[in-house]
DNA sequence: CGCGAGCTTGACGTTGTTCAACTAGAGTGG
DNA sequence: CCACTCTAGTTGAACAACGTCAAGCTCGCG
């Protein structure tokens, strides 16, 4: 965790999402120790914010940004999910057991803000209602890998891929055209195909007009006919 | 949910290890409360305990038997995980979403203890670390999800099929010969491929000496061997 | 006995992976 | 400023893996 940029101090999070919906559930004295206890961060394209394996001793807060939760095997690579900000990262590590399950990395630049879970972790056992509202947070990461696996296993290349693009589009970039910070290789690694397959079937979208690739940018042209390939894949 | 046959009197869960477990977070008018929310039901093999979209109005404590979880989709099923007593069900459910993502049904004969929701929440928002405690639970499920994802993306169907073998001796039978009470189409769709396949790949591994199947009955003859399929796969 | 469900086997065609060759752009050093 | 190298992307072809189909089998049950 050395080469980790960023600014130790303390910070007033008056715009901070995260810090307004928790002074709905805390008190004054449990929302200052609580502020105490963040320090926010900066994080390139790229870098790791988890690493598998690793003991989980913060949560953190991605103010804004893309991340990707990726599992790491001998020689593959596998993308369990990809979302955007505000969201809350590490807590399903947290809530289950001591080690991260899986890696969580930046994809282009990130806004985090980090909270030590050893005062957090008290302040959370005091305050139930304020613990469901967080573990339901961190359940929505769940579902998402849960329905990549089900796309996995009942849809053929072709659906998956466009299972994805209808994603990105819909809840990571909230746009029909966007500039994709990942890889043929990663898009690959999501679908869970090879990073040849994933550019074949660009091509082909791109020779029926679904999609217009012009390097790293992406518009999906014809959204309804993308939603046909999901559906039959 | 109509022919559930089941007794519903109050019972007294003496060795029941959830009311034990729960015995040590809770005070003895909310344990009280608890035993009066809890009715026993006697679930037979293929009989659903909660069904996928259906309204979460319980929580299930899986005290004898085993059970799968299966997402459903239009034409294909999809096993998500298969789990042995003692286990919590519908937690996932319970701590996410208003709605089941997935169904849950016996596989053999199965004793479950019901907990009506609206009275058991009102207990868990005053008792943060039994609440803890449930989450804790509830995600172990998730973790073996992700864990046959990844078996899923990262490996063929023999080393699925080993690995289901390996998770089905060492996790949920207990045993390296064991009933099975799974048809061939159901171990299919826990791996994600065809019937025949699998039939295939047993009879492979019959050949080679790895196991032994006599009807429904089966045997691992060579767990490392098996183990070697899984890695390789 | 006859029927149906689950199981088994082998053949065949489709899908997807792997491999190899090529292109384009970015960074490096003489 | 050009050659070199490295990485990402692209394309097509060969091959292997897997699903689908068809046919026959076994067992339990009405």
């Amino acid at each position: 965790m050395k080469d980790r940029p960023g600014n130790k101090d303390l910070h007033l999070c008056s715009q901070c999402l995260f810090y307004k919906q928790s002074s709905l559930f805390l008190s004054e004295k449990d929302l200052h120790n609580l502020e105490k206890n963040i320090h926010q961060l900066k994080f390139r394209h790229g870098e790791t914010i988890f690493k598998q394996g690793d003991k989980s001793r913060h949560i953190a807060l991605l103010n804004s940004g893309i991340v990707k939760f990726n599992f790491e095997d001998k020689d593959r690579n596998l993308i369990l999910s990809i979302v955007s900000a505000p969201k809350i990262l590490g807590g399903a590590n947290m809530f289950y057991r001591q080690r991260n399950l899986f890696s969580i990395s930046a994809i282009g630049d990130c806004d985090i803000c980090m909270i030590d879970m050893q005062e957090f972790g008290e302040i959370l056992k005091q305050n139930a209602k304020y613990m469901l509202m967080l573990f339901e947070r961190a359940m929505e990461m769940f579902e998402t890998s849960i329905l990549n696996y089900i796309s996995l296993a009942n849809k053929n290349v072709n659906g998956r891929i466009a299972d994805i693009l209808l994603y990105l589009s819909e809840h990571v970039y909230k746009s029909e055209s966007f500039h994709l910070l990942l890889t043929r290789k990663e898009i690959a690694e999501f679908a869970g195909c090879s990073k040849e397959n994933v550019i074949h079937t660009f091509s082909h979208l791109n020779e029926d007009k679904v999609i217009r690739t012009e390097g790293k940018n992406l518009s999906i042209l014809d959204k309804s006919k993308l939603q046909m390939i999901s559906r039959l894949g």
